[in-house]
RNA sequence: GGCCCGGUGGUCAAGCGGUUAAGACAUCGCCCUUUCACGGCGGGAACACGGGUUCGAUUCCCGUCCGGGUCACCA
């Protein structure tokens, strides 16, 4: 026996699977031609960043249009990282913006498909079949440095442009079978170290679906392939379980290109065919000037959870992402307003190379739009819905009388062009409060032009001929009525004319009204909403207000 | 510092050798209008800089500057 496949034994004795026997436990799948199989690989941080929906999003489309399979693989071999629950939290926020796996982690401790374990931290005896191999083709060793050794090794290289662990400063690497024995015996803990292969001579090259071709010098890194607890790093764990699971397309963060040499190498030294790679840019965000990344700590935007709690749909969140992801979307949509967004063919290769700055005034324009399209059904049940969760005392308003808060929501909604001023269920609260004793507030704030007797004198015209059956014409027509004989006019182009031969225009007059009636200057229909109040109500306020304004 | 990547209006971005340098958001003006919103029309506003290559560069090459990423027994 050689000494390659001596110190394989000696390292991992238990192991009797070999890399054949794992290719015929997770076969090539059986899709059809052009099927992408994408993932999504989180860390069980318990904490969900709108990046990762972000990526998510990236990969779960990338599957979807051509009929692939998209899957979410835990990544919890940082055994300190582990929260309880966490899987919960991001499956959660990622499936409340439509991102669900086919196959994968489905639930807390819950998962589904041929390929699995899905979760890193149960595949340990896999990725010891891989390195047990590597160990007997003399391309990886266990390396015996501590903390300390490692430490020194950087302070010696303060002036080497090449650092870490290669060449003459991998010590661990020319050690012979017979110290190794002895180490082990000793009970020394090791990791496992891949033997690089590479020269930084020569170049390796990545043909990136989003950012292009690159070229970059090999890896000569004896990188530690297995932590000394056994478990894989990143970059070992990646290359097996993306092998194993059959990914076509690893879509991830750009903060891995720069490891793509190992990764490449990794593939080849393992005898895997290297799969497509797409890495995304970051979303960032605009402080004094410059840009970072979306932040944990400073932005709350950065979780998914603010979107969630802030009561954006899910529509509207998708939306927006698909502008950042493929800039011709909002071409699209313009022309396929009610298609679904499955329908929208989306391309990796149209992905910007660079990171987007987060632009919250955008999303607010695209959700808009979006519930702007709903009918008052909708709008009122989504209200509903978030109102339950983040706003009892709202919802229980909003619930009392379902078809009153739905007539209130129908305003100027049912039509060809419906108002777009809801951009998240947060809003709506203030946006029907005055239709709502509870909520109602008035401060009786006139435009500067009105003054308090003016007011005071058009509502006490008004109040005698209110009629509360009135069809919008009649309605309008008593406001105008009312203006000549108080000095304004009812045509505000006359006004426009000759403002000074007026107190003011029907404009005003109705202004004064809308004020009494729902304490703001600018609402929806006036008609519509003083229709929906009703008379006893609607005079309640008139009379409220001319008690403000007479006083 | 080494290695990568990027730099088109305030923002997201098309264009990739010859364009009046699209479009969207934001902003401003006008029109519509009982207010606001919607809608319509219009305005201001950009190829980081310096060298090449070329008849011609936003587009190609080099350099500078500026941003970003990465150099762990983290992912």
């Amino acid at each position: 026996m050689s000494d390659n496949l001596k110190l394989a034994e000696l390292l991992f004795p238990d192991i009797t699977k070999t890399p054949d026997d794992m290719e015929a436990q997770f076969p090539p799948r059986n899709l059809k031609e052009g099927a992408r199989v994408t993932r999504l690989a989180p860390s069980p941080t318990g904490f969900l960043h709108f990046g990762n929906l972000f990526t998510g999003t990236v990969a779960y489309r990338t599957a979807k249009t051509t009929d692939g399979i998209f899957y979410v693989r835990v990544e919890d071999t940082d055994q300190k990282r582990k929260i309880e629950g966490a899987i919960e939290v991001m499956l959660g926020g990622l499936e409340a913006f439509g991102v669900k796996a086919d196959e994968g982690v489905v639930g807390e401790n819950v998962e589904k498909g041929d390929y699995g374990p899905y979760y890193q931290s149960q595949r340990k005896h896999i990725y010891h079949v891989f390195a047990k191999d590597l160990v007997s083709k003399d391309l990886a060793y266990p390396c015996f440095c501590s903390a300390e050794e490692l430490d020194e090794i950087r302070a010696q290289q303060e002036n080497e442009p090449q650092k870490g662990y290669w060449g003459k400063y991998a010590k661990c690497r020319t050690l012979t079978l017979a110290e190794i024995e002895e180490n082990i015996k000793a009970g020394k803990p090791w990791t496992l170290r891949l033997k690089s292969p590479g020269n930084a001579e020569n170049k390796c090259y990545i043909d990136d679906m989003i950012k292009g071709k690159i070229e970059m010098p090999e890896n000569v890194q004896d990188i530690v392939l297995l932590k000394s607890d056994g478990i894989p790093t990143y970059h070992f764990a990646h290359a097996v379980d993306d092998h194993l699971m059959r990914t076509t397309h690893v879509v991830r963060g750009d903060e891995w290109m720069s490891s793509c040499p190992v990764h490449l190498q990794l593939f080849k030294c393992l005898g895997f065919k290297v799969p497509k790679y797409a890495h995304v840019a970051p979303i960032m965000k605009e402080e004094n000037g410059g840009k970072r990344k979306l932040s944990k700590r400073k932005d709350p935007e950065a979780a998914v959870i603010f979107y969630v709690e802030t009561g954006y749909p899910k529509e509207s969140v998708n939306e927006y992402i698909m502008t950042l992801m493929n800039s011709n979307f909002e071409d699209w949509r313009k022309t396929n307003k009610d298609a679904s967004i499955d329908a929208f063919p989306f391309n990796l290769k149209k992905m910007s190379v660079s990171g987007a700055l987060f632009d919250m005034v955008k999303l607010n324009d695209v959700s808009k739009n979006v519930i702007s399209l709903m009918n008052a059904d909708t709008v009122y049940k989504y209200t509903a819905e978030w109102a339950k969760e983040y706003n009892k005392e709202f919802y229980e308003l909003l619930i009392k009388d379902e078809s009153y808060s739905k007539a209130i929501l129908n305003i100027d909604r049912d039509t060809p062009k419906p108002r777009k001023d809801i951009a998240c269920w947060s809003e709506v609260k203030d946006y029907v409060s005055y239709f709502f004793d509870e909520l109602f507030e008035n401060s009786y704030e006139m435009p500067e032009n009105i003054t308090a007797p003016m007011a005071e004198e058009i509502l006490k015209a008004y109040m005698k001929v209110y009629g509360e059956n009135d069809t919008k014409d009649e309605w309008f027509q008593r406001m105008k009525d009312l203006c000549e004989p108080l000095g304004y006019t009812p045509n505000v182009k006359e006004y426009k004319k000759n403002p000074e031969q007026f107190k003011g225009h029907v404009g005003d007059v109705s202004t004064v009204i809308r004020v009494a009636v729902t304490g703001r200057r600018n609402t929806p229909d006036l008609y519509s909403i003083m229709s929906l109040l009703g008379k006893e109500k609607v005079m309640e306020r008139l009379d409220l207000a001319l008690k403000h304004f007479s006083a």
